[in-house]
DNA sequence: CTGTTAGCGCCTTCAC
DNA sequence: GTGAAGGCGCTAACAG
């Protein structure tokens, strides 16, 4: 009688119940299991049936709980497995109050960039009894205060990832101490939140450029809304003057972190009249759009322009040459980004935290000695 | 009286509360309402109290039902709106046995591969009262079947992106005729499906490095246990046989879709006594290691050795040359994908549908003459 | 140790 | 038109 309650054979199931109408309960398990449609939900109720017990019980072996006779307990979970229960998350949310769902708000998800957050995000993810519930702002835009509240409902915690615009989000969050971390995100006076060292990693770009002679360096930034923007100019300007390299305003242009306008501003760059020797971008996908820009211009890279960029995504080492670059631990920041937030989760009083990752040059091909220096 | 239960204005709440105890309902409220914790749930017992309604007459209003008086309906509607009611789906969901979310099972999402096929997914949700539930089955290697029950209870309908092993979750799936949809799979026997003409594109990228003359054009396969993979490798098959081009299976050499194997397998190629003219790349990353692995060799692109790959990422462009390759329309793919999960959620008797999109050429700077035919 | 009971927030008959 | 009441599946007291 066990086996055609499992799932797997429910067309057995559908046989076997001709031939035993005779089973009065069986009628009443149709009802609750309707094979056509799906659903076939086995409830603590069905297990509790055929384990002889009452539903109180099977929850406690559900839960651990301590008083359950051992015997009783092993006769449950034979039962549990067989019918192949699985619990409604629903249901017990309903009731706890907490959902055992993580919530994520991501702007876009084509980028590798995001993919590489996530991807720490979810491997933390899986050593706990979390889920993932992912929310894109991208293309809908909602308010975020609805998005937040809607979100909340759902879910224990909330990563938001470089959102637009945190302030939005985070006067509600805070207001209820809703336990979130802000991804990429510097300083916790918006609250809790985990970033790289973007102001130092400038600085060991530009520094590193100077240690082989690049004394004119153009810079394209990042999108400056964001901190990661403004921080990677910083540490532009500040190494550009602590080393007393070329301060030119024209040397920064502005950019939005996308591949285009690393295409854009490496032509406003090379058009000036005495030309950048290197060029830092703010980001890879821009630095890949400088290749592009210098090498349309007939330029060499190295050997004409020195490029750096900003991230280390993987396609780095796919260009020709491959991409000097500051190496940001996206996967890592995911990951330390759900630690903090089970901490939050489970004292929400915690004051808010912000970690900051380092950040590290990783050489590769596309820059080289200046060979005639202004 | 209003406002002080609208979310945005929980300070002000707090204080208004601490003039106005002689309003006994507040205090009840403020059980539901813990400010400390979180929650601060207004339900729809909160609201039918402000509107002076049954609650049952709310949640008529929330589902547009019809018999209500218009200006009940413009009271509770205020109600709504000025306490930022917003739903609890799990409450709903438990009632209704619908959770208006689809699940989205994914092995990875490092690649942006897949995050374009999420972002597809995503802009078309995004239309509908649908939220999107991620699973990633990458790191965690549970039991498919586990899997498919838990994600079904949670869920209305699956989209399963490249499943690792698609008969262990379309058994189960099938036969209860759980809404789903397979992206990126060829064929409907397992289940209904979103795929790209893999067979007719690979045969395009044969035919035209044909046409520009190559008579020995080596492949690197992609995962051979995926549709996709075998499908592009019979394209190739055909072409170079249809076309009288040279067929030594010493041309094909297995990868299995990553960059490194690319590399490799490219290495493998250029080390046969005479080597290709071209190489195919069963997808991009592949073709950028095999690039990689050419330039290693002291050969240019597209001079020695022209390179030709599949899917289009967003990279083909930044690499040099510009990676000339077969799109994909991943974006497209998932929209399909989720437009079918949608009519299958709402009949789960249709028939199983298999959808192929077509493939095209993009033409960039990779390939060129073939200089000295064998 | 185990069973009974009361809801979590919502939708949905069924009365009025 | 509207309110009262039952129950979705589950957990957490409270009794035994």
């Amino acid at each position: 009688m066990v086996n055609v309650l499992c799932y797997p054979f429910c067309e057995r199931f559908q046989r076997t119940f001709a031939e035993n109408h005779f089973f009065p309960w069986l009628t009443l398990f149709m009802k609750h299991s309707t094979i056509g449609n799906g659903s076939n939900k086995v409830t603590i109720v069905d297990v509790a049936r055929e384990a002889g017990v009452s539903y109180a019980t099977v929850s406690r072996v559900l839960n651990d709980e301590p008083y359950v006779k051992p015997e009783t307990r092993k006769r449950v979970m034979t039962a549990l497995h067989e019918m192949g229960y699985v619990a409604n998350r629903q249901a017990r949310s309903l009731r706890t109050g907490r959902s055992e769902m993580i919530g994520l708000l991501v702007r876009d998800l084509g980028t590798g960039y995001i993919g590489q957050i996530i991807s720490g995000i979810d491997a933390e993810i899986a050593e706990t009894d979390f889920e993932m519930l992912l929310f894109t702002t991208h293309h809908q835009a909602l308010e975020p205060e609805y998005v937040a509240t809607f979100v909340g409902g759902m879910a224990d915690g909330l990563l938001l990832v470089l959102p637009h615009n945190i302030e939005n989000y985070s006067g509600l969050l805070n207001q209820r101490r809703y336990p979130h971390v802000i991804v990429d995100y510097k300083g916790s006076d918006k609250g809790p939140a985990i970033g790289a060292d973007n102001i130092g990693g400038a600085i060991t770009a530009v520094t590193y450029l100077a240690s082989l002679g690049h004394r004119r360096i153009g810079f394209i930034t990042g999108t400056l809304s964001l901190t990661s923007g403004v921080d990677r100019l910083d540490g532009y300007r500040q190494a550009v003057q602590s080393l007393g390299l070329i301060d030119d305003p024209a040397l920064i242009v502005e950019g939005d972190y996308h591949q285009p306008s690393g295409y854009s501003g490496a032509q406003t760059l090379l058009s000036l009249p005495e030309r950048p020797t290197a060029i830092f971008a703010a980001n890879d996908a821009m630095a890949f759009g400088a290749m592009e820009a210098i090498r349309d211009a007939g330029l060499r890279i190295p050997g004409d322009v020195s490029v750096i960029g900003f991230d280390d995504t993987p396609q780095a080492t796919a260009v020709s040459p491959s991409l000097t670059t500051i190496r940001q631990p996206l996967e890592e920041m995911g990951r330390q980004a759900l630690q903090l937030l089970l901490t939050y989760i489970e004292d929400p009083e915690r004051p808010f935290e912000y970690h900051e990752l380092p950040t590290e040059l990783i050489v590769r091909n596309s820059c080289a000695s200046a060979r005639n220096t202004v």
